[in-house]
DNA sequence: CTTCAATCCCTCACCGCTAAGCAATCTGGA
DNA sequence: TCCAGATTGCTTAGCGGTGAGGGATTGAAG
């Protein structure tokens, strides 16, 4: 079998057999399912009057704490977005009435963003669909392939520095 | 060990211990990785005065054939973006005379799309220190990881409906 | 207490992609 | 042969992200 992927490697080996691509293997493949899934779940997501940067927001409060409460810097080091880029969701976001900000009480300068009982109300009613979507894309491994796959894109991201926080 | 992948699994067991999140352990992931691997590969572009979607078009000429021509139908087909997204990327590599279009001889719709000369040039410069940099962000996983990894993603590819067109 | 680097959040100009729609052309079946 | 549907490439409005920069506040070192 094949993939998108041996097309190209192919190629290269043909236009530029002095090149090794092997490295496109992974990274190849991994920019295309990137791809793929995020479409799927755009799809997904649309259905709910949502995208994947509000959806994204939403679920870190969700899951944050009992509070589903965290300062945008919290949101910015989850999502590795720009600090401009979690403003404009929090926008967003706070002219649909999903979340609130207000002041931090400890520190002059934060923000606490907090998810509205609307926001709560909706994160809970798109999060069952989507991980059946999530799990109807990972339908082509076995569970105990996805429990390897989860393992070696561990080892990976630690390698680039990737930690809890 | 643990990345922050992990973290946003524990969370989800505490706040929703009803939902089975397991599918987040690899897609997680996977969104997590791509936009490290892209945040990477861009800074290398910009030294070149590049950015992603210009190397992707560049390269895909490159290697499809000797003549580096193919039509904007396949650019789009192996860039997995939409119609829209190509003639823009083709608008910005004409105006700087990388890749040129021209009429197709047998199709009235179509247009066949040249890397020029200074094209060629520029995309054969980049090659080898984007493979360089691609090779640095996988050294966290041993050659045969690395295959392991490439195989799974394939499988995981084709069971999504992807084909070598 | 003062100083100054670090942090926090926001603003803004610019860029690239999507989605929907369009005109032109091709193609296969009646 | 003709026509309906598919395909090709382009246009445009709208959206979300980056990257650079800025003002306010904090915290730590002298």
């Amino acid at each position: 079998m094949a993939d998108h992927v041996d097309l190209v490697l192919e190629q290269w080996g043909e236009q530029r057999p002095d090149l090794d691509a092997s490295p496109m293997a992974v990274l190849g493949r991994l920019k295309r399912l990137a791809l793929l899934v995020d479409t799927e779940l755009r799809r997904n997501f649309a259905r709910h009057d949502l995208d994947s940067a509000s959806f994204d927001v939403l679920a870190t409060l969700r899951r944050s704490n009992a509070e589903h409460s965290l300062t945008p810097a919290g949101l910015m080091r989850s999502s590795m977005v720009t600090s401009g880029a979690i403003t404009q969701r929090l926008d967003r976001l706070e002219a649909r009435g999903l979340v609130k900000r207000a002041p931090s009480e400890t520190d002059g300068r934060g923000v606490q963003v907090t998810l509205t009982e609307e926001g709560l109300r909706l994160i809970d009613d798109v999060l069952p669909t989507h991980l059946e979507t999530e799990n109807r894309l990972l339908a082509g491994l076995s569970a105990e392939e996805q429990e390897r796959l989860a393992d070696t894109l561990r080892t990976l991201l630690e390698s680039l520095g990737d930690k809890r926080d």
